[in-house]
DNA sequence: GACATGTGAGTAGTCAACCACACTATTGCG
DNA sequence: CGCAATAGTGTGGTTGACTACTCACATGTC
C-alpha cells in the first residue's frame, strides 16, 4: 500500500547508509578528511548531521568507510575490465583493468577521495587500516587474475599513482611539455 | 659586539622566515594543509602566532611558501645526484638522481608534505600553483640534465609516486606479499 | 626619533559531537 | 479487529573546544 500525501515515509538505516557512502564521495573531494565538515556530508546526503551520527560513530570511521567503499569500487572496475580483456596474458589483461579503471575515474571525485585517504593515512589510524587492507586486496587481486610478475604489477600500480597526482594537480588539463612528458599514454 | 646577557636579540625577518619555512615542513607532515593550525606552525618556529602573520599574509600562503620550499629540496638532491652519477646515459644519470631521491627523504616529513601538497592542490589555488610549477621544473630538470626520453622519465616520476603512496600509507614496513610486490626496488 | 622585531590578549566564527524530543512502523495481546 | 507498548527513524538546538586572523603595545636597533 503506498503511504499517504503528506506523511514521512521512512526507509532503513541501512539504505541510509549506503545513500551517505555515495554521496559522500562527492563531499569528500574537495578538502579531504580535515577540510570537509559533517554538516556538509549529512547535507550531501539529505538528512540532518544529528543523524549521521547515529548511522556512524564519529567522522573517523565515516570516512574511513568511505575509503573502503572507494577500493570497492576500483575492485569491481578491475574485475570488468578482466572480463572484457582481449587475449589472456597478464600484458593484456593488465591492459584492460587499466582502461576500466581509467573510465571509472572519468568521475574525478574517487580518485580525490583516494589522493585524500593516503594523505590522512597518515596520521588516522583508522583510515591507514582501510588504505592498507584496500591496496592489499587490489594488489592480490590484480595478481590472481592476471598473472602478472612483480614488476609487472607494481608497473602497473606505479602507473595509477602517477595517474592520481597528476589529475590532483591538474596537469592532465595542461598543455606543455613537462605536462605532455607525465601524460604520456596514461588514459585518465 | 656580542649582545648583553639577559636581553633580547633581534634577527632579520627573513631569517625568521627560512626559520619557519624549515621547521614548517615537520609541522605539516602529520596532518598537512587543513588538519594543521597555525599555532602549531608558530610553536614549532618558536615564534607567536601573531608574527607568523606578520612574515606571511595567511595560511594559504604560508603552506604555498613551504610546498615551493620541499620542491626546490628536491631539485637540489636531483642536482647532487646527478653530478655523482657513475655514467651518463640516461638510465645512469635518473638512477643516480632517484638514489638521491630516496637519500632525501629518509626524512620522511619532506614526503608527506609532498602528498598533502597533492591533496590542497585540489581546492587550494596558490598550493596549486606551486606543485604546477615545482613539478614543471622537476620534470625539465631531469630531462635535460639526464637526456631522457618522454618513457623513461614518465618511469621515473611514476616510481616516484608510487614511492610517496607507499610510504604515506606505511607499506614499506609491512612484510606481505602484496606489500613486497609494491616495494620491489624501490630505495625509500 | 624612526623603524624593525616581536608578543599577549583577544574576536568572531566554526566544528565535532550530543541530547531531548517528534514522528513512523511493528509487534503483542485482548 | 482495536489498541497500546515497543522499537526504529529522523531532527532542531546546543555546547565547549578550537581556529584563522587582528590589534594594541613592548622591546631592540640604527
Amino acid at each position: 500500500m503506498s503511504p499517504a500525501r503528506g506523511t514521512r515515509v521512512l526507509g532503513t538505516a541501512e539504505d541510509r547508509r549506503e545513500d551517505v557512502l555515495s554521496t559522500a564521495i562527492g563531499a569528500f573531494a574537495a578538502r579531504g578528511y580535515f577540510g570537509t565538515t559533517t554538516v556538509e556530508v549529512a547535507k550531501a546526503a539529505g538528512i540532518s548531521q544529528a543523524y549521521l551520527y547515529r548511522l556512524f560513530p564519529d567522522k573517523e570511521a565515516l570516512f574511513a568507510a568511505v575509503v573502503g567503499r572507494c577500493f570497492d569500487r576500483i575492485r569491481e572496475s578491475f574485475a570488468a575490465g578482466a572480463a572484457a580483456a582481449t587475449g589472456s596474458s597478464p600484458e593484456a589483461v593488465l591492459w584492460a583493468m587499466g582502461g576500466a579503471y581509467a573510465e571509472l575515474i572519468r568521475d574525478e571525485h574517487l580518485l580525490m577521495v583516494q589522493m585524500h585517504a593516503q594523505c590522512a593515512a597518515v596520521s588516522v589510524s583508522e583510515v591507514r587500516r582501510a588504505v592498507q587492507q584496500g591496496y592489499a586486496r587490489l594488489v592480490e587481486y590484480a595478481r590472481s587474475v592476471s598473472g602478472g610478475t612483480d614488476e609487472q604489477l607494481q608497473e602497473f600500480f606505479a602507473r595509477g599513482a602517477l595517474c592520481t597526482e597528476v589529475v590532483t594537480m591538474g596537469a592532465h588539463a595542461i598543455d606543455a611539455p613537462w605536462a605532455r612528458t607525465l601524460n604520456t599514454g596514461l588514459r585518465h
